[in-house]
DNA sequence: TCTTTGCAAACGAACGTTCATTCGTATCGT
DNA sequence: ACGATACGAATGAACGTTCGTTTGCAAAGA
């Protein structure tokens, strides 16, 4: 046995529903679908969950979480905006890889949440998206971008990462490690100035 | 009256439905809703399409021939490796904004496509992007290109454009024109060697 | 007159969800 | 050690609703 910390029930579903969201989007899976991914019927599901919904809502709001914390560390860590720049991309690409849910969770199937969950999240987005806009512009007045609408710089960086979970499921040639470096350094070298 | 080309219903059905999908996604669009939205009822629809999923194939395959003509127009050009990337990020940034469904439907809606139109649609996107490819490589051949993977430089390039289309909606500040050089010179400037 | 277009009504299928019930196991009072 | 009790987990059946689609018929246009 390895690392298992033993999961919960809860959890098996949650995960399952986001692998079969990413394949199918979350209006085309059924409850049945999902109960039959985890060896239940469609009933029981309702012994660990509550609604449909809630398991959209969960998987959107932790991985929400997860890139503020993330944001959050890069700018209590004093470093200059390229740097903070390579950080969230980092983040960003690791947590496709890793993760490949949580990147279309927070991407594409945010807009089946009802409210008032949908209008929380598109707070929460727009507070993330203003923070990496603060830092843009930091390095565009510093001189290390090339002046650019930053609007443009972050939807161009951002949407440059999704196509990693599309691509990286299917076993790719290349290492995680030598993907980010890459993609890193193509966006970066959009950005500088000079 | 502009230079309104006399639209069929069934254009106007089909452009409605593109419209819906790429607000609400596919399978979460009925259509009760695409009625509802031509001014006719469910059944009206009917006299004009055969089937839901008939709108889908025209959206995609119609989008997909843009796309590959493209890809002609590029390759017949004579034009060197840099200039033809320009070409085709041009036509997938002036698409995005002049007709934001056709990207949607060449990056998300396929999927819900049948068997044997699935498979179909696959293979052309696949040739799409080896004929894109080999672009890239004889970049990175003549020297123009830094070295780099070029499915990470293919999809790199594909998806920063993916934004357009749901930012480009809400009435910006830049023209298309500004939004596209600069995109372009954005991407181009990772590109580049040296 | 004949074709095209629209609609109300209805279809079976699938949807998310609820319900009463069952089964196994853990906890308790004695 | 014992039966009584409680509870988490799973189930088949059924609920009301919505889905995509079909049918039959009326009105309009050619």
């Amino acid at each position: 046995m390895t690392t298992t910390t033993k999961k919960t029930k809860k959890e098996i579903i949650q995960e399952a529903a986001a692998h079969l969201f990413r394949d199918k989007g979350y209006s085309a899976t059924s409850m049945r679908d999902l109960a039959e991914a985890v060896n239940l019927k469609a009933s029981s599901l309702y012994n660990h969950i509550s609604s449909k919904e809630e398991i959209l809502r969960n998987i959107c709001f932790d991985n929400a979480h997860r890139f503020i914390s993330g944001m959050e560390e890069v700018e209590k860590s004093g470093a200059d905006a390229p740097a903070q720049v390579r950080a969230l991309l980092s983040l960003h690409i690791r947590t496709a890889m890793e993760d490949a849910t949580s990147v279309t969770a927070f991407n594409d199937e945010w807009r089946h949440l009802n409210e008032p969950y949908l209008s929380e999240f598109k707070t929460l987005r727009k507070d993330y998206e203003q923070r990496f806009r603060n830092i843009l512009t930091a390095g565009i007045n510093s001189g290390a971008f090339r002046p650019t609408d930053t609007n443009i710089m972050l939807f161009t960086l951002f949407s440059s990462v999704r196509w990693l979970y599309d691509w990286f499921q299917d076993g790719k040639s290349l290492s995680a490690e030598a993907v980010e470096a890459e993609v890193i350094e193509l966006l970066m070298g959009g950005l500088r100035s000079s």
